[in-house]
DNA sequence: GCGGCGTCCCTTACGTCGTAAACGCGCGGG
DNA sequence: CCCGCGCGTTTACGACGTAAGGGACGCCGC
């Protein structure tokens, strides 16, 4: 690698290990990333990025991380419900901006500091709204899943952009298409929005745990 | 290889092949399905395989789909709930069963001829229960990234079963661990029963469809 | 000044992966 | 008899993650 004019280079460092891979990601996909392409957007060898990174797999826990980190803070000045949606719809944003997130979030096992972050703002919501801490961790794992996961959903719809969402890619042995009447049906019946769908959800959600106080207080 | 006595052996299929690769995911993960690997299993060079599927990907696809064909059928025999209640729960006994399935069928776009058997039941269901087309669609979405999403983290939280749930893997540039007290005082309050959990969220969301039948009714 | 040491990056190498291409073998029909 | 073809093998290529060691540069105490 030629160094420029000044015979110098910004050196490496984690951050900039990591934004890489975030960029490489961002533009050619997760899979084009592995250590020799990002050592190449840095102009270094593969080899260099393990004194910053110490695998690959910390690298993706870290690239996961720093996409986790611009989710939004909660907002003190709202009802619990509002303060609920802002956060939840505010994390679907940002993933929508990096398509391959979600999918290396809810593929990893790994928990980054930043996600357990925004768990807690989840929590210290509900709990807020007066959820049992048994309620209020039932349904912070529902709305986790309902981040990451709707989102994968909504991204791999539009990605597959070419007509209906459901393409059967692998044929079974016999051969022939499987009947999916109702299937079918309902695709002629309904459109698919996106972002009604996430927030309809969000607010089945958040209608239960309404739901849940009210019993309990009843009761 | 060597043969056996008879100086034959069992020939070749899709769904030998298929059943080695589930078999090998079973017992050792999905990280150890390799062309190589299933070879060995069954005997046989790796480039063998390619006889019958046409590469990793869709034999992983098709492995994904021999699992969820052993979801559960719509019994006609239940009510609307109970009949949604029978096939997501039993959608989640079966994943609980292949632990790698869940997270297959999340992280890759593909859906196989089961997958869309076990929608048009789920899709069928609804309708009878009175939603409209476009409810059931919105809520067909929300049940399939219930049954695979939320069973998704049932797995991950059992499979780090070394105490706490949450354990952080990657630590930060600056260094220090982030607080998070309300996730420590519900981890303190709250204990994780998997099943009653996946079970709960089911309900909310019946719940919040009924109560979209009942004002659409009133309205 | 200078010798050692730490930090940073490079080179080389190994074993694995998915899969393209061509080969060999055995069997059933002309 | 032999041709073809279905099936499995062999060989090979270009990636991959990463272990091990080497060399250059700058900062430290002396």
């Amino acid at each position: 690698m030629t160094l420029g004019p000044a015979g110098t280079r910004e050196p490496l460092s984690r951050v900039r290990v990591v934004a890489a891979g975030v960029a490489l990601a961002d533009t050619l996909g997760v899979d084009a990333v592995s250590m020799r392409q990002v050592g190449r957007q840095l102009g270094v060898e593969a080899m260099s990025l393990y004194r910053y990174v110490s695998s690959k797999d910390v690298l993706l826990d870290a690239m996961v991380d720093a996409i986790v980190a611009e989710f939004p803070v909660a907002d003190a000045s709202l009802g619990w419900q509002d303060r609920l949606r802002t956060l939840v719809l505010g994390a679907y944003l940002v993933l929508l901006d990096h398509p391959w997130a979600a999918a290396a979030a809810t593929s990893r096992p790994a928990v980054g500091p930043h996600r357990l972050r925004f768990s807690d703002d989840i929590l210290g919501t509900l709990l807020d709204g007066g959820c049992s801490p048994q309620l209020a961790h039932d349904v912070s794992h529902a709305i986790d899943n309902h981040v990451f996961g709707f989102t994968l959903h909504e991204l791999r719809l539009e990605a597959g952009s070419s007509g209906s969402a459901y393409a059967p890619a692998s044929v079974p042995d016999g051969g022939g298409a499987v009947p999916t009447p109702h299937l079918s049906f309902v695709l002629q019946h309904a459109h698919h929005d996106r972002d009604a769908e996430y927030a309809f959800v969000l607010d089945v959600l958040i209608a239960g745990v309404e739901n849940a106080l009210a019993t309990s207080a009843a009761g």
